[in-house]
DNA sequence: GATTTTATGGGACTAACGTACCATGAAGGC
DNA sequence: GCCTTCATGGTACGTTAGTCCCATAAAATC
């Protein structure tokens, strides 16, 4: 984020060159075409020197392009209370947007296999965990602290897309069984959760 | 695997010379350098050259130079039944080998994330799954071979360097509760599975 | 309006990936 | 010993990604 170059000296016309340039790349996206530095520089008649002092490899560019949601929740305005329904819910959402968020994603995921890693990346720690964590909230009463932090790990890691890279590129799967694969590992994972609770609680 | 070059002529030298290549670039995998045909080359002091004629892209190399290509199976000499138990011996030996291989593994995984797909991965492509469905053999007459396969995949997909690298870079779980996690998601998945199951198969 | 700052542009450069062609020198057969 | 086979090496070419240095033109400042 906080880019020393951006935020000093003349600060709106760089935010217009930089705004230019993911502004391409998102168009490049959107046709299909993975970016690269050179053609979003291209795209946005902007030098391919130029280009680079913004973005340094076409990973920071396609992540700067990344769109980015800030929704709390990905329940609806009437959540349930059945767990099982909320995690649908959520798993159906998340899964849809690693579909329609492929390339953006994958970019963000080899950013963070990077060894120099970005301290900030849209592929933060929280986002994923604390929507799970949010349509597991109605068992934490049920659950012990720890068993829950546990499980919505393990669902979150379920979800990703890591998983669906995998599920895809490796097992061949095609992107349907991927995230149907996906969604049913949440479900599978949170019902032998819950089949293991004490019949008191 | 029949590459004719290495299959006529002066076959020992040849062998020697892919020998060399395949060391240099297990070596470098090891230190978690995703290795170049060209790196291994100047490594194995064998001409670029004739490195590409062994192995015309990277993926061809690291496929070959890919350590434990050779276990059958994991399970030891007096597998029981119980796919659980099974399951479990699966999932210990896959995430161990995550824990001590994880260098070259993750060099593995950044390539197989490169923008240029590796037509065949050969490495990836099987061994998994097929340990997890070595595992789950007991289950095949009690699950339909759908329902069987895309537990397979599932489960698969939670035992690798991927879910691995999340949990541990994005999650900040430590590297034992990370494997930990993918353990218990393992069992838990297989669980779950099997609660479904009939009650007369 | 003159001067300084600075965002941009151009061009040269390195490095990696992959291909093609020709030279060389060692094995092996006679 | 001679000649053929053939594994290897060297050079060159084309592409893409990324870096570096220097020039320039447009702001900002005075």
């Amino acid at each position: 984020m906080s880019v020393p170059y951006e935020r000093t000296g003349r600060i709106h016309q760089k935010a217009r060159t930089r705004g230019a340039l993911t502004d391409a790349a998102r168009e490049l996206l959107a046709r299909g075409v993975p970016p690269t530095v050179e053609g979003a520089a291209a795209a946005a008649a902007v030098s391919r020197t130029t280009a680079y002092r913004y973005f340094p490899n076409r990973w920071a560019l396609v992540a700067a392009a990344f769109p980015h949601v800030d929704e709390e929740s990905l329940l609806g305005d009437d959540p349930t209370d059945d767990p099982l329904q909320r995690l649908e819910t959520v798993a159906q959402a998340l899964t849809s947007r690693v579909l329609t968020h492929e390339p953006e994603m994958r970019a963000v995921l080899k950013l963070s296999l990077e060894d120099i890693r970005p301290p900030e990346l849209p592929m933060h720690r929280g986002l994923r965990v604390s929507w799970v964590e949010d349509a597991l909230q109605p068992l934490a009463r049920r659950l012990e602290a720890a068993e829950l932090r546990r499980l919505a790990y393990g669902i979150s890691a379920t979800l990703g897309i890591e998983a669906f890279a995998w599920l895809t590129d490796i097992a061949q799967l095609s992107r349907d069984e991927a995230a149907s694969v996906m969604r049913a590992n949440a479900s599978g994972l949170l019902e032998s959760a819950m089949a293991r609770i004490p019949a008191g609680r």
